[in-house]
DNA sequence: GTCTATATTCCGATAGAC
DNA sequence: GTCTATCGGAATATAGAC
């Protein structure tokens, strides 16, 4: 597949999670590349054609590290905590989720890309209750609320973290994701294990 | 003060709580008000200047709930319960919370705006914080960490819950107001305790 | 297959009419 | 004080060159 094509992937998928959908262009992306705007619509003859892939793009992304945690034998305290480091690199290059960001402008995209990004949320959440039912099995999490509602509050918080982070600065993010575990963990929290984390 | 300002003031609100901030223009708040996109620049000379003035109204009108609350000596059960209304009813609009809505499109807003948001979230955060702290102290509520992290976590869950209920529909928020009460009160859930709420 | 020149529409904003 | 005619530029998208 092209390198060209690619890059826009790439690079669009940055824009959303930077500047948000209605407020970047296929300029911002042509600009970066050495290309002229119509370029890009080669590989992606509209707007809403490029959107809809970077949402497959991430769903794909996703299937593929569910997969590979459950190929090495990952448990449920592992797969969460990894499911959660991939926003706490966000937070650290700024960036926010894919689902905040087309969440607030839902209502100017396509059918097409409303209908990717249901479906992507949903998987997430389906995973996510799946999770936290099986762990709360091995008495790896405690918690109150069904699983599914757990699944929900914690999604919203990591979305919503993010967005709050690049508001009130980096640490916020931290604040909140220390919250969620220390709410269902059962047993300790040192989330590293040794390895000192960075940042 | 001219009604036609508060009209548009009020239009731009939805907007921004519909289309996202990048997804309105003025010619949809002056098509709306019958009259050319260019009248709204004699109320405000730029879309910052109107955004600047929606976030500065919302402040205000935030200070006046929480001022009217704390003269009619609502405990902090209610207080935080009637600040969750707002998102209820935000909720069965279809409209976002304009923090997550903004929080999105941050790094593309003027400075004055930025600024008005990061105040904004402070002031929000604080009474917040300051609630669950008596609020613990009285028993009303409980929870372990700190007051400050609870309150974050409380904001988080609450703006992207209306991010996703916007994607997945809109009992996926009820699950979460539920469950924001059910996490941290110690008395029963019935919100209303007789005197039922509107709606 | 890959990209550019160009068209069209819309946006935010100014100058000036009433 | 209030609003309109109009501009300059940017955005998305098409037709066609290489």
């Amino acid at each position: 597949m092209s390198v060209t094509r690619e890059k826009i992937l790439e690079l669009g998928e940055e824009l959303i999670l930077t500047k948000g959908y209605n407020g970047f262009s296929y300029q911002d992306i042509s600009t970066v590349m050495g290309i002229k705007n119509a370029a890009v619509h080669y590989y992606f003859p509209s707007k809403e054609t490029l959107g809809a892939s970077i949402l497959k793009t991430n769903i794909q992304r996703f299937e593929e590290m569910v997969e590979n945690m459950q190929n090495r034998g990952f448990d449920e305290r592992h797969q969460l905590e990894a499911f959660m480091k991939l926003y706490l690199k966000s937070n650290r290059e700024s960036k926010i989720c894919i689902i905040g960001s087309l969440g607030t402008d839902v209502n100017t995209l396509s059918e097409p890309m409303q209908q990717e990004l249901q479906k992507m949320v949903e998987r997430i959440l389906t995973w996510l209750t799946e999770i936290l039912e099986k762990g709360k099995q091995k008495e790896l999490f405690q918690f109150r609320i069904s699983a599914n509602d757990q699944a929900i509050q914690i999604l919203s918080s990591l979305v919503a973290g993010l967005q709050l982070a690049r508001i009130l600065g980096k640490q916020a993010f931290k604040s909140i994701h220390q919250s969620i575990l220390e709410e269902i963990a059962t047993s300790g929290l040192n989330t590293d294990e040794g390895k000192n984390s960075q940042s």
